[in-house]
DNA sequence: ACGTGACCTTT
DNA sequence: AAGGTCACG
């Protein structure tokens, strides 16, 4: 049976980027609750489905590695990729070709040829690290504007937001209402394994695309994630999807990418379950919206102690009022990527919540949680 | 515009 | 009570 690849075993084959660890910390940006289907399969290694194909990361100090598993996937997933890809290529020309081949001594080497699938695969991550993106230079400009920045920004480097599948981030954030981060991942999980295309087995593990929106879309899909523990959500996930192929298309969650943020906001706001937060997650996280501020109670409890924010009235819960205010109060102090600095700044509240409802995988990051100097 | 309660399920 | 949303007053 297909295993998960480990770097130090060069049993399989990997190629790597130069980037060091100030520009992305593997293990907490992809355990910070913007994506809930990483998994730590070996110490180090984070394995996941992007872009319709499977991969295990890892790093080293200047270095990010990954595996693409090969001999998986169905002809058509394969096909669409390509064409897609292709068109791609054409609008971002790479002239040079930085990944090589890992070859460790004690092994024999391994013929690679660095064609397009080489090329095609790291424009994949760049595109998904959002690589272009300088985060040094940002936590500098975020540290100078703001002490409380500054205190954790050392503890926690690297921290970047992902450039998710818009369609994946939404159903996803669907499911976090009123929910916690362990819950979030086994439903998460549950609904690709039930509605998401399959794409390969690694030692006990199975991996599976997320899910179309036709899928979700069906009928018979609310009653199936009842039954699958989504609660009320079902409901959502199935009317939303529904309603974004009647009265929208295919390709509207993707054109809110070139809309302005208040207005890619509030289309996503007419979705049932889609309120201001999970709107706001969304343009983050998939839809490039670098300014928008996720508020929820934890964000409103660190905005109130550490930054000594009073709204005008004493308020009991978040308004709308409430979530403007609090997002133009961060805007301001941080700038146009002020959402990303907000991933930072609440980092150790949300992996505190982790550590308390989730019993592996974070031990390097509790680790440094608890014992950060 | 703001406040309240219900909503599924698990800890 | 959990990383909210919706439907009411």
């Amino acid at each position: 049976m297909a295993k998960h690849a480990v770097l130090s075993s060069g049993a399989k084959m990997w190629r790597c980027l130069p980037c060091v660890k100030s520009e992305l910390r593997l293990d907490l940006t992809l355990a910070c609750g913007q994506s809930f289907r990483w998994r730590e399969t070996a110490e180090g290694h984070w394995t996941g489905v992007m872009g319709g194909r499977v991969w295990t990361l890892t790093q080293t100090d200047d270095s990010l590695w990954y595996h693409v598993y090969k001999n998986q996937d169905n002809r058509g997933e394969e096909c669409d990729r390509k064409r897609k890809a292709g068109v791609a290529f054409q609008v971002e020309n790479k002239p040079e070709k930085r990944s090589r081949v890992a070859v460790k001594e004690e092994e024999k080497p391994v013929a690679v040829t660095i064609g397009q699938d080489t090329e095609e695969e790291e424009e994949t991550l760049r595109d998904y690290f959002q690589l272009n993106v300088k985060l040094v230079d940002l936590y500098r400009e975020w540290g100078a504007a703001d002490p409380h920045f500054r205190r954790i920004a050392d503890i926690f480097t690297g921290v970047r937001m992902l450039r998710q599948d818009p369609t994946e981030c939404l159903f996803s954030f669907i499911c976090t209402s009123n929910n916690h981060i362990s819950r979030i991942q086994g439903m998460v999980e549950r609904l690709c394994q039930t509605l998401g295309a399959p794409l390969c087995q690694l030692d006990q593990a199975s991996y599976y695309n997320f899910p179309s929106l036709s899928a979700l879309a069906d009928n018979s899909v609310e009653a199936c994630l009842r039954d699958l523990g989504f609660g009320y959500r079902a409901r959502f996930l199935q009317q939303s999807a529904k309603q974004i192929l009647d009265t929208h298309g295919l390709q509207w969650l993707e054109g809110l990418r070139s809309a302005p943020y208040l207005q890619a906001r509030d289309a996503l706001r007419t979705l049932p379950g889609v309120g201001t937060k999970v709107a706001d997650c969304v343009c983050l996280m998939s839809l490039d919206k670098a300014a928008a501020v996720p508020i929820d109670t934890h964000v409103w409890q660190i905005a109130k102690r550490d930054y000594n924010y009073t709204s005008g009235t004493a308020q009991k819960s978040i308004t709308d009022k409430l979530h403007r205010d609090i997002g133009d109060f961060f805007r301001k102090l941080w700038g146009p990527y002020a959402g990303w600095a907000q991933s930072v700044s609440v980092i150790d509240e949300y992996l505190s919540a982790c550590f308390c409802h989730v019993s592996y995988g974070l031990s390097a990051i509790t680790t440094e949680c608890f014992h950060p100097l």
